[in-house]
DNA sequence: TGTTTATATGAGTATATGTGCATATATGTA
DNA sequence: TACATATATGCACATATACTCATATAAACA
């Protein structure tokens, strides 16, 4: 391979990229993701807005827990997520921009 | 929902960020795509590159195509493809890039 | 402690996905 | 036309994924 800019991934940046998209291939949490851009929502109120089950909500944020898309604190009962990834959240706003005005 | 800048989703579109961040959740797919990112290869070339079978390579450059993310143009019995989305491609590029430095 | 409310989790299920084999299609050439 | 080479595609299969229900866990409060 003789193009200079050309860069064999290694497989564990080839996991943690694809995981990356893989968190952003879901609608449903293209859906909480872009519900958390402006502000932090506890699990009931993710739930309420985009009519889903609780239990839906939970499993997927879970998911983008572990990828630490996302960061939660503790209020009483309730726990209020944020997301956590600027990269990542600006990506997913100019894609959804770009489906947006084309 | 008062706050100023969320925007309610349409299906379609949606269904088209998803669409575009499942080509990119897998590592086959980011694997030909970063090796389109400098030229086009042929289908041989590409299956030869990255050590995949022949079918699956056109598996997936059948998924790339039919998302405008990959041209092609026909040489002989050869058939050649290069990239075709700069947005999407800069947007992998970027996201390698990051978890390549962090 | 017992009850209520909020969230997390395990199991089951239906569907989606990625790959490989075998084969079809298409182009070039003898 | 017959054959070789390159690519595409249908089918089968194993695995991954997203969702739902039921239930577990955790905090607040009477």
């Amino acid at each position: 391979m003789d193009d200079s800019n050309y860069i064999d991934l290694d497989e564990e940046t080839l996991f943690l990229v694809s995981q990356t998209f893989k968190a952003l291939s879901d609608p449903t949490r293209i859906r909480i993701l872009n519900l958390l851009f402006n502000r932090e929502f506890s699990v009931n109120e993710i739930s309420e807005h985009l009519h889903l089950r609780q239990s839906t909500v939970s499993h997927q944020l879970r998911f983008l827990k572990n990828l630490r898309l996302v960061k939660f604190r503790r209020e009483g009962t309730s726990i209020y997520y944020s997301h956590d990834d600027e990269h990542v959240l600006n990506v997913l706003n100019e894609t959804i921009q770009h489906a947006l005005h084309h």
